[in-house]
DNA sequence: TCGAAGCGGCCACTTTCTGACCGCAATGTG
DNA sequence: CACATTGCGGTCAGAAAGTGGCCGCTTCGA
């Protein structure tokens, strides 16, 4: 106990819950000299995190944004916050922000104590999907593990299954994990083959760590995105859909969010842009917007908006 | 520079991001003798974060999860996604997670350097309900300051429009933020009346904290949520949504996630709940299906479906 | 104008930290 | 098996830091 650096944690985890703490107060709490709180405070200082005085009756501290991130010392509750906030992010349920907020979670949940992983794991898989459409599903643990494995130059064991055939146990350095189109991939350089492959994360099972380090290979190229771009190539499956939409720009963007790139075409209509792999995604948001619209691609998007609507017409026309 | 604190943090920060070090490499990053080094682990392992080691060669040490959360040291793409994990999930994106997130998010938006915080202001407002319906757009600043206001015991001021009538300057002291059918309120005393009153985040304008301190005031029965529930018993003006849909319970399931509640009738049929602000949300997911459906209630979904269904039609008519 | 609160210099005393040296224990390889 | 490697922890002496108490100063709001 009574340890400097404990007590200074301590008061960086004061100021973090209360924005303002009068000096005696804090003193208090940490159980030391008013002046010493003083030193304290400008050790904070000192280390970068600027925190804010302020003098006369009713003075006290306060910790502002600085130049860098301060440790952030959370509770239970705000780490599992966090944690699931991360978990929907890498589900995809921000977009861009999948490969990131893995990396975000694997540090958090390694450090997770058990009893608020449980909390956490209760809470069901990254499934997500719902109406996000497209995405298989995957459960948080097998890509915490892939992304822990990545960060920690550990090998991984786990079973594959390929899109035909048995499933296989395999031996990898991992690289990278890369979220493209809504699926997620690891590359890694097979032990077993000697070579790079890429592996879909959704048909990984039972992944370990085998607690084996290694030194890091460099890929070929360097970028592991362009890399599997390349690999992918052959087996591109996605509709880039373009619709005209006979509605002013925000009442689109309020439906779409961030799903689509919404563009203005006149006052009164303007242009969304999806990739999705799952027309049904498109075809809810020109349900809902009830405006007249004219597909310009895919055709497909065509058939599938008619249908529903067909279905709606027939569904809501008995008494 | 040189600290002790600041060593112990970087030590922290590097156990953090790598799984496993040498001892040698951390004790030459620190820039200390390998015998400190073990003093400062050993000092670690005394603050509860355990430290595991392993000897031999090839050994090292890396961090494990303990009975608490350490201090998390993120870097700025780190903190980035949590920040907008925290705010898609704030948004309602994982329901029931929506004030505890608010309460973190309030905690890592106070931190944030400015220049991350640009970053993700760049992401645009809370708005993400797009889809989720029912909700109104928010923008993260607005709830955060309220959260800070409430969790630092600040006053607060802002422009407050009433369901008729002008906006007006109003000064409270805040007490709970409270999120009930995707909603946001704020409980707060009011200071103009001198009574508890409810507002509704999405009608505040311009929010800004006064910087003065209060005694927080005891809200009468304690329970913020009960409270608002009872004084909100007055205005119920939500959907409750049910339709038979002539398609399995897991189909529906899968498009609908967690946003209602479905049960089977028959193999082949399942009945669809969901209470709603929007009838938006329900169209949309019936529109995707494409399967026949029954609507129980409430009639506007009628309308609304058919002349969903209608434009759909009407648009995809044309060769 | 006053008092409360933060600021920071100074001092003497105490505590901690550090590097160096040691022998020991575990681990895995040749 | 022997061996090198790597972590463990005791002891020591000198160096560094932390601490509380005291002081007069500044800033702020009542």
């Amino acid at each position: 106990m009574a340890n400097t650096s404990a007590r200074m944690l301590r008061l960086l985890s004061l100021l973090q819950t209360h924005r303002y703490w009068p000096g005696s107060e804090l003193a208090g709490r940490l159980e030391v000299s008013p002046r010493t709180l003083r030193r304290d405070v400008d050790r904070l200082r000192e280390l970068g995190y600027p925190v804010d005085a302020s003098r006369g009756v009713a003075g006290g501290y306060q910790l502002q944004a600085g130049a860098a991130m301060p440790p952030l010392l959370l509770d239970d509750e705000e780490a599992v916050a966090i944690a699931v906030g991360l978990r929907s992010a890498a589900a995809g349920a921000v977009a861009g922000f999948e490969e990131t907020s893995v990396r975000a979670l694997a540090k958090v949940i390694q450090l997770l104590p058990p009893r608020l992983r449980r909390r956490i794991d209760a809470l069901q898989a990254v499934t997500a999907p719902g109406v996000f459409g497209g995405g298989p599903v995957l459960d948080a643990e097998t890509l915490t593990t892939i992304a822990m494995a990545c960060r920690g130059e550990e090998r991984l064991r786990f079973d594959y299954a390929p899109r035909d055939g048995e499933a296989m146990r395999r031996h990898v350095e991992p690289h990278r994990l890369v979220s493209l189109g809504r699926r997620w991939y690891l590359v890694a350089w097979d032990l077993d083959r000697g070579d790079w492959r890429s592996f879909r994360v959704d048909r990984f099972s039972d992944p370990s760590l085998t607690g084996a380090r290694f030194r890091p290979r460099e890929l070929p190229g360097g970028d592991p995105v362009a890399w599997l771009r390349s690999r992918l190539a052959t087996i591109p499956n996605r509709y880039d859909v373009s619709v005209l939409i006979e509605a002013p720009e925000e009442t689109v963007r309020s439906v779409v969010g961030d799903w689509g790139v919404v563009t203005a075409v006149t006052a009164s209509s303007c242009r969304l842009a999806m990739s999705v792999d799952d027309l049904g995604w498109p075809i809810m948001v020109l349900g809902v917007l009830s405006a007249p619209f004219v597909i310009e691609s895919p055709a497909e998007l065509r058939d599938g908006a008619r249908r529903a609507g067909e279905t709606l017409i027939k569904s809501t026309a008995m008494p």
